[in-house]
DNA sequence: CGAAAGAGCACTATTCTTGTGCAGATTCCT
DNA sequence: AGGAATCTGCACAAGAATAGTGCTCTTTCG
């Protein structure tokens, strides 16, 4: 199912912010770590959830974190090299899409067997797919620019 | 949240299947009505739930019904006039998307007095009004049309 | 050595989804 | 007219998942 929890956004929302830090750094050079205490402070989420989230995204390669006092997050890559498809992934898991299409065309009408009851082919599977396709083509920085329309934000190049 | 549950399947389902049946059918005139046990019979869906969401539909207007004995459903209008959106709302419920851009520049920031906490500029709330923009540009003839990769269904003419 | 901060674990309550059953109203067919 | 098929409407139960909170341990800086 897909479906977007809380978790994802205060995921989405401490992910914003630190990318927004990173982009307020002169150049290339050491992005500050943030720590949850100072996103929970000053975004009204709960700050217990809040270090889940950004745990799982440091498990899950998107961030790094720094232990001890004056410890913290921050990105592992540039914004513009991660994709919602891979926050969203982290967050709540994959998707589970197994594919059955790419067969090449066994025939006229795709050759899949069971195909009335064929829950791959099923128009809420074949959402799903399409929606993931589009998650994967957004990065992080697109979503951190507010500049950018929310209703263009899959259109294009991003 | 953006959620897609069972009952939209079934939904999606059923308007698919009614898609199809009225393509079948020479040019504008008559589609046959299909019954819910019709459906249910094809499809491994629960006939409760389907009959439920066939009901939602008709209410919402997607649908037109006719009962009593050969009674049954049939698209109230072309597919290519319904839009995913729509459907989906009636499934769902509607998205709640209070709207807070579109004021015009108020400022180089855009005004918005109680920004870092705005839910409305939340990235997942943002992803939500990005997504739905989509939903509303996709027709169900083109969700019916198996020949569209999934990949493709959002990407330009539909 | 103490304070700050991430890491890990367990528990509860509320909400939502999913599924099922039954009675009523309407229309077609015999 | 009567029976059968079909949509319509309401209520209920079980299971899963989400959302939220508390406490403790380990690591690191000052």
């Amino acid at each position: 199912m897909l479906r977007l929890t809380k978790r994802t956004e205060y995921g989405l929302i401490a992910l914003v912010h630190l990318a927004d830090q990173a982009a307020a750094v002169p150049e290339g050079a050491a992005p500050e770590v943030v720590s949850a205490r100072a996103i929970g402070d000053q975004f009204p989420v709960p700050r217990r959830l809040l270090a889940e989230a950004l745990k799982a995204l440091q498990q899950g390669g998107i961030l790094d974190s720094t232990r001890g006092a004056q410890g913290g997050y921050r990105l592992a890559r540039p914004a513009t090299e991660i994709s919602l498809g891979e926050i969203v992934a982290v967050l709540e898991g994959a998707p589970s899409l197994t594919s059955c299409a790419g067969l090449g065309a066994a025939g006229a009408d795709g050759g899949c067997e069971v195909e009335p009851v064929c829950p791959i082919r099923s128009p809420l599977a074949r959402l799903r797919s399409g929606i993931w396709t589009l998650f994967e083509g957004v990065s992080l920085q697109s979503l951190a620019d507010r500049s950018i329309d929310p209703a263009a934000l899959f259109s294009n190049a991003n």
